[in-house]
DNA sequence: TATTGTTATACTCTATAACTATA
DNA sequence: TATAGTTATAGAGTATAACAATA
């Protein structure tokens, strides 16, 4: 187990990442709401998604995914599919104009994240988004393991 | 300037990190608002701060910052030191509740931190740290040579 | 009975704009 | 005139709980 010192640091680290991702997402130029595009970014990274699933990428309550899929499918940028081996669920889609919308705001996004690294080079950067994909790979592996409290309220019920 | 691929990985690698603090966060038992909690450790890390200043590293709005702090004085976690140099402004400091509140957050995120990061040596740690921390530098570099719009709107009046 | 998703409701956090007071 | 901070208001985003439909 890493040290205490060790661990703080990086705490401090994510913290200030938490400020320099906010801004890049406040600098995105949106039409619709700013959570509803983030539906589609995801959607345009994962292929077609269910509510539930897009709900635990996005960490946010179920009804909160449902709302914003709903919202989108008004504006006609994702559809709906019935999923053939399970008539609760569905699978949502990105229409062209939903994929076009997430393109445009990730291609913002990357072309200011390629401003502020101008001085770094492509093998520092790579490094930095590995050591980020392990961080992510051991976050969900510890949360396998040790759930988090309030995705487990139901599953503890058998407890008295 | 970097590649756009290598910038791309590295976006998705941020969105993820999105998700990962936004679940560290909400990990923390909070007594009073988590919104107020984010200030008082801020203030934990850089020591009494005007609220503007709170507002720049929190990267929220002035009034935004203001009432967080207004709330924290009246629960007893902050106090209001008048600016002798300046009767505009005033510094914020923690009281001892404050800063045992702010330590007590921190002390919860980094044991889970160091849960999660288990199989991690504390070199591989240290250099997301460093990774990290160069990141925060080249974003305030660029931020001070293209300052985010939404907090240049009053500068720019001069244009026309 | 458990799970997937929806809806209604209320709460938190936030930005905007108008304001006070100091510089 | 410009800046630091406050307040009122409205909007975005969210969780909670109760619900319907399917497994």
């Amino acid at each position: 187990m890493p040290s205490d010192d060790t661990c703080g640091e990086l705490l401090v680290r994510l913290s200030d990442m938490q400020a320099v991702i906010k801004s890049f997402r406040q600098d995105v130029p949106v039409t619709g709401s700013r959570a509803g595009l983030m539906c589609l970014v995801a959607l345009r990274r994962c292929g077609e998604l269910r509510i539930g699933r897009l709900a635990e990428l996005l960490e946010v309550d179920q009804s909160v995914a449902s709302r914003h899929v709903a919202d989108l499918e008004v504006h006609g940028m994702v559809v709906r599919i019935p999923n053939p081996s399970d008539g609760r669920s569905w699978y949502v889609r990105l229409t062209p104009d939903g994929d076009r919308a997430a393109g445009d705001a990730l291609a913002h996004i990357r072309r200011r994240l390629a401003e502020t690294l101008g001085e770094w080079t492509d093998e520092e950067i790579t490094e930095l988004s590995a050591l980020l994909a392990r961080l992510r790979v051991s976050f969900d592996a510890h949360r396998a393991r040790v759930p988090h409290p309030s995705r487990t309220a139901q599953t503890v019920k058998g407890n008295r």
